[in-house]
DNA sequence: TAATTAGGTCACTAGGTCAA
DNA sequence: TTGACCTAGTGACCTAATTA
């Protein structure tokens, strides 16, 4: 809407925001006639790598229509009517940064470079082990928790509000951000930035990186939660002790859904985990765009050069194309999430939450998370609320709905109600 | 008006109460345009089917259509100026309610499935039967009434309080909660609701149950009440009796007038009857709410069903919504009669009615209707007040109104004065 | 008065059109 | 195929009207 702000794609002159993001009249035409039919794969000889700017958008579809997604265009994103003051507001701070920003760029700070495809190996290859270390370091403590329970049903009649407060006792926030902290160690760049950065993208972008890094495989039917293959819980208890409506539920079904049929790779999934973190749409503060942009831009080469190894050319663009269009899909439902949470915390804004949860769901305060508190407190984690009785019974399937949500999400951030859980087996 | 209670169409946040539902901004627009020229219809596959969520509000303007008549937004709806402390009191608990129910949200009871064309077949099958079951087993008791009588206009002058009086020994409320009862046994899902909820469903939208499940053909001219063909009463005279102001008449009358030129068949009529069931906004003490919703929703597949048997897909849409803006029109309509009838109740707050009767017209009494004491009073009905005597003459023409109200509501829930039937003809 | 809403306004965008 | 331009919405905000 404001022009000064360019098109993401090509940075030419934008005409507004389409289909959810800034661009100009050419890319937003561009894309609707992708959405109509897809453009033509095994053209490109690199895809995903052509400059998209306005003198050469044209040379490659496949590249463009990948800058699209990657930026984050979708069809369900479409935002429609005049806008709010409070978005005129974003635009109007969003215009600032970009001026400091090109001040920044003159100093020959950014540069589009290409990796060598040895740095790219070498990059995947430290992201894929740092996953499975990760699954070994938490494993003793996540373990704890692969104790399938039930969930007793009467505590759903208690009041919401002594609910919550009981709750917040036996989270473990530090958990994830002890893991996301370790990922991040290995994306090229991302230590570079400043802490604010870092911590910035971490808190607006959790939802979507655990969505993707889930440590867990998801059981095939979607209603039980598993970890290391054994059924934790099933997952109509989880959506009313979080207190989500059918429809949120819903969204992350699909997008859950969208992401099974991707059947990630491990190298996929820790470059795809990566580039959720790269998102800065959904924050003001964030301050260096630049070289986050450079980052994902890493990213991108990455995710290609993994995409190629399992592809042929013919098929290639389509594979990344597909990718990014799921992660725009998964961006949009984890904005429903996260405002879905919101609803429910202003609404006990009384209840007595630890300033750790406090921080995370309430994206407008201003305490950041501490990086190095976290690390030394990585020795002091103590995950035991689950008390280990035993009664061989389960909520009945018929239940259940479909839905997979990830164990980390369930462990760490829900609002899990221990006084709910009167039974735990096997 | 307050923001917590969602938008009833799309739920997203609601900007206050628009054509008599809260709804959002958006919502509140879109049914504005819609009065001046409705969206096109055969562009839904499916009418009536698509979900209605903030980001998917603008993909189908034909359901959102169907959504906002079928939560019941009407012009004929229309609320202005400043809430009284009452209506204050009403929405506060409105919201406690939904703080409530969203713990209740659910014992997996709410899926939004979709039903079988067979199971829909079965379902409405079963109604229209149930319908000419009630008709023949009710035929012996309501054919007593089915004498013309003509009514001394003296008795009109009589004061109304030893009117009011005398009439209620011979009301037989009890017939009618026989009747819609029965009903209720044949609409899926609506006998597992709590007791409470079903007392307070059936009292809440028994007026406008009636005047769309009616047994009775109404008196082409609309002058004459009508049972098996017999002219009954003189239209204007029960409006004396009733009470009812010239006002309240008229929109009874637009609204009998709108219902019979619909043309319902069997097998619409006994749905919309159903559907007046689920309604909920007039009650504050109705709990279950999504369960109910889930009712609703089996009732508007087995409408779109029906509808679609007579009309291709070109017209579906526009038949469900007519049909669904009419429901909407009684409301409206009835909610005056209501009124109406509290306001006299009130004015004579000393006359001895029966607890039956105060229970049905005193919406905030706290007694409900005792289903299964009326399942064993079934057989003890005595419904001969009317003494047969006779006198050919009848209230002339040019004294009546054009209204076309039923039998039933005539015989059950009137008001109606014996001593003003001084003669009685064949 | 103050609260509250229908209807108007117009900054916005999806999708269609068509010359280049 | 492209992209400038157009049309039919959309929805945030405003004001006049309505009511307690
Ligand atoms: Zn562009
Ligand atoms: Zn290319
Ligand atoms: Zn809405
Ligand atoms: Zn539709």
């Amino acid at each position: 809407m404001d022009p000064t702000i360019p098109c993401k794609i090509c940075s030419d002159k934008s005409a507004g925001v389409h289909y959810g993001v800034a661009s100009c009249e050419a890319c937003k035409s561009f894309f609707k006639r992708c959405n109509q039919k897809p453009p033509e794969g095994n053209k490109c000889r690199k895809p995903g790598y052509c400059t998209i700017v306005p003198a050469r958008r044209n040379n490659c579809a496949e590249c463009r229509y990948i800058k699209c997604l990657a930026v984050g265009m979708s069809i369900n994103n479409i935002k429609t009517g005049r806008y709010s003051a409070k978005q005129l507001e974003e635009s109007r701070r969003e215009v600032e940064k970009l001026q400091r920003q090109r001040e920044l760029e003159k100093n020959g700070f950014y540069a589009n470079h290409t990796l060598k495809n040895e740095d790219i190996e070498k990059i995947v290859k430290t992201l894929v082990e740092k996953r499975s270390v990760i699954k070994k370091t938490f494993n003793p403590q996540l373990e704890r928790f692969a104790i399938p329970f039930k969930v007793n049903r009467q505590n759903h009649h208690r009041p919401m509000r002594e609910r919550l407060t009981a709750s917040w006792k036996f989270r473990k926030p530090e958990v994830f951000k002890t893991i996301v902290f370790q990922v991040t160690q290995d994306i090229p760049g991302f230590s570079s930035l400043t802490q604010e950065d870092q911590n910035e993208l971490i808190k607006v972008n959790r939802v979507d990186f655990r969505m993707i890094y889930s440590l867990v495989k998801v059981e095939d039917s979607g209603k039980y939660l598993l970890f290391n293959d054994k059924i934790v819980c099933a997952v109509e208890d989880v959506r009313k002790t979080e207190h989500l409506s059918e429809e949120v539920v819903e969204r992350i079904r699909n997008v859950r859904k969208k992401l099974d049929a991707l059947q990630l790779t491990d190298e996929e999934r820790v470059v795809l985990s990566g580039l959720t973190l790269t998102h800065t749409d959904r924050s003001m503060k964030v301050e260096d765009r630049v070289s986050i942009e450079k980052i994902q831009n890493t990213l991108l080469q990455c995710l290609e050069y993994c995409v190629g190894k399992q592809y042929d050319s013919t098929q290639k663009g389509k594979r990344v194309a597909k990718l990014l269009t799921v992660l725009a899909d998964l961006r949009t439902c984890s904005d429903d999430l996260i405002q879905s949470k919101h609803n429910l915390l202003f609404k006990y804004p009384d209840v007595d939450f630890p300033p750790s949860i406090r921080e995370m769901w309430y994206s407008d305060l201003q305490e950041a998370y501490d990086m190095d508190k976290i690390r030394s407190e990585l020795q002091n984690i103590d995950l035991d609320f689950v008390s280990e009785n035993s009664s061989p019974e389960m909520s009945t399937a018929s239940d259940l709905i479909d839905l997979g949500p990830d164990l980390e999400t369930f462990l760490f951030d829900t609002t899990i109600f221990p006084d709910d859980i009167d039974t735990v087996f096997k």
